[in-house]
DNA sequence: AGATTAATGGCACTGAGGGACAAAAAGAAG
DNA sequence: CTTCTTTTTGTCCCTCAGTGCCATTAATCT
């Protein structure tokens, strides 16, 4: 198997030598310094003091080290959203996940802000997080469609998943450029502007 | 320069063995047998007769391939909206133009159904295309701009850019799923679905 | 001590992409 | 008709990402 460490799960063989955290350090503290398409897996795996060959096989490919443990992390997303009892309004609900999904990120990762300005600015990573942001959107369109009696895949669903995306991305777009602002006001405000571009019949 | 064939413009030098229209039905053509993944640069290079440097002056990537003369297509998208009336209504005029502007790509390419298909469901693809779509939304924020008096990276005509890209993705999604379906009907049920959901307070 | 399990690291390979430079193929000038 | 200029092409060579294979290492379990 490629399976990289189990991180603490079985105590059998021979112990990892070093974490994804500390992969993930290693990678920004050289991104910093070279940029990120200038650095190279070997230079990182040199930094941590492991080969490229393991360095592979803790993360799938160098555009996958920003993300982190991102995945995971979609876990609280959609336990949020069926939490949210279901007299809240549907837009309202997933409006709420939103928020409380960023500003989890935020209070859990100081240097959220680095991590955020690396992938948006990024060409490379630009591009790769379309896979990243399409698990996020499924959370989404899982959760309209749930409540709504349809199916993830239906045309509702998936608008409000790209939506919500387009939203969010607008707000963080905006955030990194005014680090004076607050990124839950911007995705509240973003959803206002919206609405009132919308609303101008 | 790495400027590739002026395209008939200067009669002077080696004329170009090929174009950029040979390239890509030969690619289509060796994506449509062993995928995109699956085909390499030499191989297109070889179906096309000729070397695989030269392949890569006409195109910076394989994955621009597929997309073929995209940034020019968008000269006509801006041509649209600046002609639009000012007393139009906003989110018209971008729906409007976001409308004509697939229906042009529709009807100038038969094969436009493949090559969406393609980008939309290789991976590589998805990922790559997210450059393209950044253009694209940058037309749209330039307008929205423009009339709104505001500059191209506000929030606002972000946030327009953004949702009009969600809408017509989510459109396009459903219609590679639905043969039967037109685009056009389905960017305007997208529209409407959107409508509805936010409205429903 | 020996067997089992799981991670590591070395090696070799494919494939994308780019830099440098000479050769080819056209028109223009003498 | 030859020479110069311009532009494209092809060859060679290099770097880097990513993968498969396999031996090695370091832990636990029996």
């Amino acid at each position: 198997m490629a399976t990289p460490p189990a991180h603490g799960a079985s105590l059998l063989g021979r112990p990892p030598v070093t974490s994804h955290a500390e992969i993930e350090r290693a990678g920004f503290r050289l991104f910093a310094q070279r940029g990120f398409d200038g650095t190279t897996l070997d230079a990182i795996a040199a930094e941590v003091g492991i080969s490229r060959r393991t360095l592979l096989r803790y993360y799938d490919s160098k555009n996958d080290i920003p993300w982190g443990r991102f995945s995971e992390t979609l876990d609280g997303f959609r336990a949020t959203l069926v939490a949210t009892p279901v007299d809240v309004p549907l837009h309202e609900a997933v409006h709420a996940a939103v928020l409380a999904f960023n500003r989890f990120d935020l209070d859990a990762h100081p240097s959220h802000r680095e991590r955020m300005q690396l992938i948006l600015t990024t060409p490379t990573l630009q591009a790769h997080s379309v896979l990243r942001y399409g698990e996020w959107r499924q959370v989404i369109a899982e959760y309209v469609a749930l409540r709504l009696g349809l199916r993830p895949d239906d045309l509702l669903p998936r608008t409000v998943g790209q939506v919500s995306l387009a939203l969010t991305l607008s707000a963080y777009t905006h955030w990194l450029d005014h680090p004076e602002l607050a990124l839950h006001d911007l995705i509240d405000t973003a959803m206002a502007g919206l609405r009132s571009y919308l609303g101008s019949a």
